[in-house]
DNA sequence: GTGAAAGCGCTAACAT
DNA sequence: ATGTTAGCGCTTTCAC
């Protein structure tokens, strides 16, 4: 293993001149600076990482709390994963991958063995086990999702009450009267994962502003209970002219049920999908929909830990990204009525 | 932060005793070591991971790099990456979550800075440009996937030729005699990736030793390429009576066509998925199906990788998971020919 | 602009 | 069965 003390015998300079190159926290000649990187290349020298966390304090890794569920639509949470990781590395840091089956006490363990200087946690409830225990160690950290009480905590995440009432509004201009939300999975709201309730939410607000009358229903996973949902909804309210859906598994069954019943899209019904765009545009007719920026915030989840475990700022608050509905072909004008 | 030098005075042991009361690594009376545990208890210690690691020259990390890519199916590549990560936990190690992006030489970064002391690397091709970093570094690690050349590597995956021998074994049992696969996108088999070839290779050995004709055809992502792909094979080979699909994204679509086109699964047509066991039972009809065993394969690679890291043995070799098909509702004996 | 040296918290000989 | 102690490789004062 090659060490800073061989570079710097390789180098002809002491061990703290290769540090300091190597960390630019004080000035270096020209000469020595180009003697040094010459060297480190040469014996292909990487700092290890253990004794560098042990004499900083800092193990310049954050930590990433995923969940184990897989009630969530998974490649959205692998998409912010895989962000979150090229990020942090851009911040020269790694990514530890820790799973929610460790339960709360993983919040415990990382902060108190220096394995993480910062964490990020995913699939956040609104009364999560964790921010006890995060306000305590005040360790630094950013939630994806918003908890109940987010005093004192780095949130991040989409406005979903803004993307219900987004959407509810487009279907109102439209001239729809009488639509319904396909939502997620029942175990999803039961769980208070607050995206789902403030989705709910704002779209209701929303569609009561605009005079609109809705139905919402949760929707599980697979063929069966996407159709039974759909086939439900349609049999209680036939005059439900527009779909917004908030649950991207179901997507391509509801679509084809809405073929198979003989119910053109968007003739017949609109359709307005939460998701990421991707499934939007490999659904057939392409959907309009708000998306869903995985990859924005991933990396704006780790420039917030960073800018707080860097200390430049306590960002204390939340950062809410504004939906963006975009109109493809499954929406349009609501029909006459017959 | 708590030290292992504290702990040491509040239960009135010297540090070393402390260290051994952790690792196990001599006898301790009863007393010592319930007073030691106690006092870790009551200052609620954790060792610090970076101090261990420079002393014992053992980070207690895996490394797990993954693709960036997005045309393999996600969810089992995230339910790979939890089964490893819950299961390192049993052996009390962490996984440090690396992709793709850095390239190769996040190899050469891991194993020269002691940040992780074994890897595993997934979505392997034939000609993977980490495995000569890999033999040179002789770091511990295991491919998921087989490369071209596994020679000194410990390589775990499922045996996809007897997967695709055994799928065509159960439609030739049925009496089918035209079939046709339905494969991963063409950018999987462009890239050699070896799984998607070698079920092609299987499947096509015993279709012909079973006397059957077959067509193979890759499919995109989404409705309009899984759609076209099918049409496709029905306009080119009108006689086919079963399917074989390795796509789990195209599933839906599939079934969707063949109900609008007014075949029925199975009695005009059957279908046998390559994918994990949920897919399969939240279709409708339930599929026949060779199950993905991504959970396994997780747990297997860690075992695997940490047998290696101990040290204790170098199990230099293939682990092949054999296969199993599932009847479940989609399969059934050809239909007459007309 | 550069060097010397004191730790960081732990492990693992070497003691007894 | 337990204690003493010398590092592990790095960062960071302190000194010039």
């Amino acid at each position: 293993m090659v060490t800073l003390a061989q570079v710097a015998r390789h180098a002809g300079v002491s061990p703290s001149t290769v540090s300091y190159v190597i960390s630019g926290k004080r000035s270096i000649s020209q000469d020595t600076r180009l003697r040094v990187e010459r060297s480190i290349a040469e014996l292909g020298y990487h700092p290890h990482a253990g004794a560098r966390a042990l004499a900083s304090n800092r193990s310049n890794v954050i930590a990433l709390m995923i969940p184990l569920r897989t009630d969530m639509f998974v490649p959205v949470m692998m998409e912010i994963a895989i962000a979150i990781t090229t990020t942090a590395r851009r911040y020269a840091h790694d990514v530890l991958l820790l799973t929610s089956e460790e339960g709360p006490s993983a919040v415990k363990r990382i902060a108190a063995s220096g394995l993480a200087d910062a964490m990020i946690l995913m699939d956040v409830e609104l009364e999560d086990e964790r921010i006890p225990l995060l306000r305590q160690t005040g360790a630094a950290a950013v939630l994806v999702g918003l908890p109940a009480d987010p005093a004192g905590l780095t949130c991040i995440d989409l406005d979903f009450e803004a993307t219900g009432r987004l959407a509810a509004d487009h279907l109102a201009d439209l001239g729809h009267r009488e639509v319904a939300l396909v939502g997620a999975a029942e175990s999803v709201y039961r769980r208070h994962t607050g995206f789902a309730e403030r989705t709910l939410a704002g779209f209701r607000q929303q569609a009561e502003a605009r005079g609109l009358s809705f139905l919402h229903r949760p929707c599980g996973v697979g063929h069966e209970a996407a159709t039974g949902t759909l086939s439900r909804i349609l049999a209680e309210r036939p005059g439900t002219t527009a779909l917004v859906v908030q649950n991207e598994s179901a997507v391509p069954h509801l679509l084809n049920h809405l073929r198979q019943s003989g119910r053109a899209v968007p003739e017949d019904i609109s359709v307005v999908a939460i998701c990421p765009d991707d499934v939007a545009l490999h659904s057939t007719p392409q959907l309009t929909s708000v998306s869903i920026p995985a990859q924005e915030m991933g990396r704006r989840a780790v420039e917030l830990v960073m800018a707080q475990a860097s200390g430049r700022q306590h960002t204390t608050g939340l950062t809410l990204l504004s939906p963006v509905l975009t109109p493809r072909e499954s929406t349009g004008p609501a029909p006459r009525p017959l």
